[in-house]
DNA sequence: GATTGATCGTGACGATGTCAAGATATGCGC
DNA sequence: GCGCATATCTTGACATCGTCACGATCAATC
């Protein structure tokens, strides 16, 4: 499959290596056989972020189930994000890079939004329970983000740990204490109230 | 210069549209011109990287300046990040891209730690004063990567919005909220003493 | 005044994305 | 069986790109 063969080149070439006629030379097709599939760089490398976006719904779904209490469901779904990152590092160079792909196709809004709601129901299942004053936006966006960050300087983390002498930290280390830190903050919101901070 | 022309191209093209070539036209010298003084489109990203990192840092310092309360200032700093990253577009498209910049550029890892340098600091000062518990480097690292994860997912933040037929959100309104939500898990973080958290 | 080094232009080569045109096969109505 | 439309793929071409080798220009230095 084209799609396989995109990923592989991916893979082992990088994202800026990646050339259409590359994948043809590894499907063993024509040079122009992928763009008449899928008309475009764009166009493929769009497909792959949706086939992407789908294993992180599955996998965010399947990691949260079974799991009672909320914070350890939400918990549970953090590290599902960062193990689909680890596991497939092709697709996830691709999801996010909007200069790459096409941000108006709309499949891949639809499973975008699709995985977004898996967190933010998990979210939304923890203010329920711990802190109905939660704004629920605000917090899966931040679980969000954090996750995404991390998984895009995982590297530059440990670049860093090695300038300083000390023993890398995985990316699973960093999981479990951004999820520490973030719950408490879940747990702890009471920003209408005015806690340390200011006006809005 | 070539590196504000590289700037230019990377604003109007977009980072896969970049290319020495256009470069060189817009800065009005021969094709190979770009090549010869930073002997790679590699190169060239990289120096723009590292201007990059440069005004971060010096950002990052300014906007903690002559705050007192390190809450605020660890505030004032979130804030000040996604305004490089808002002010500065084309270079923080490149600053993390480690596919198309050379990672092991010495100069980049020196800016690059230094910028850090003074999140870390801030975050210190806030565990000092109000949580000596606090592991530094988690929540120095948390707020990096919830910042960096904001400006990657924010367009994709605002198109949710849209699907949504919601007012968008800017990028200034989830800094506040994350701010927010962060600030209250350090203040009240204390993972050694067994939060609703687990073992580790 | 000759030489050296930095800076840049010119020309070439292979590789790439993309398009047009042709080839092959598959299914369908008759 | 036959004609035909459609899908799939190949082939060939073109402009563009990164990169290299080579030559030109010019300032500084001995």
């Amino acid at each position: 499959m084209l799609r396989a063969a995109a990923v592989d080149v991916i893979l082992s070439e990088g994202l800026n290596g990646f050339s259409l006629r590359e994948v043809a030379r590894r499907a063993g097709v024509s040079h122009a056989a992928p763009g008449y599939h899928f008309g475009d760089v764009r166009g493929l490398l769009t497909a792959v972020a949706i086939e992407g976006f789908e294993t992180l719904r599955d996998e965010l779904v399947r990691s949260g189930e079974g799991i009672d209490d909320p914070i350890e469901r939400l918990t549970a779904i953090g590290r599902g994000y960062v193990r689909v990152a680890t596991e497939h590092p092709a697709h996830c160079e691709v999801m996010f890079r909007e200069d790459v792909i096409a941000v108006d196709d709309q499949r891949l809004a639809e499973v975008g939004l699709a995985a977004y709601g898996v967190l933010e129901a998990a979210v939304a299942a923890v203010a329920e329970r711990y802190n109905p004053t939660l704004r629920i936006q605000d917090a899966a966006r931040l679980c969000w983000s954090a996750m995404q960050g991390l998984v895009e300087l995982g590297a530059k983390f440990a670049v860093l740990d090695g300038l300083r002498a000390e023993a890398p930290s995985t990316l699973d280390d960093h999981v479990e204490g951004f999820t520490t830190l973030i719950v408490n903050g879940l747990l702890h919101d009471a920003s209408t109230a005015g806690s340390p901070r200011r006006k809005r």
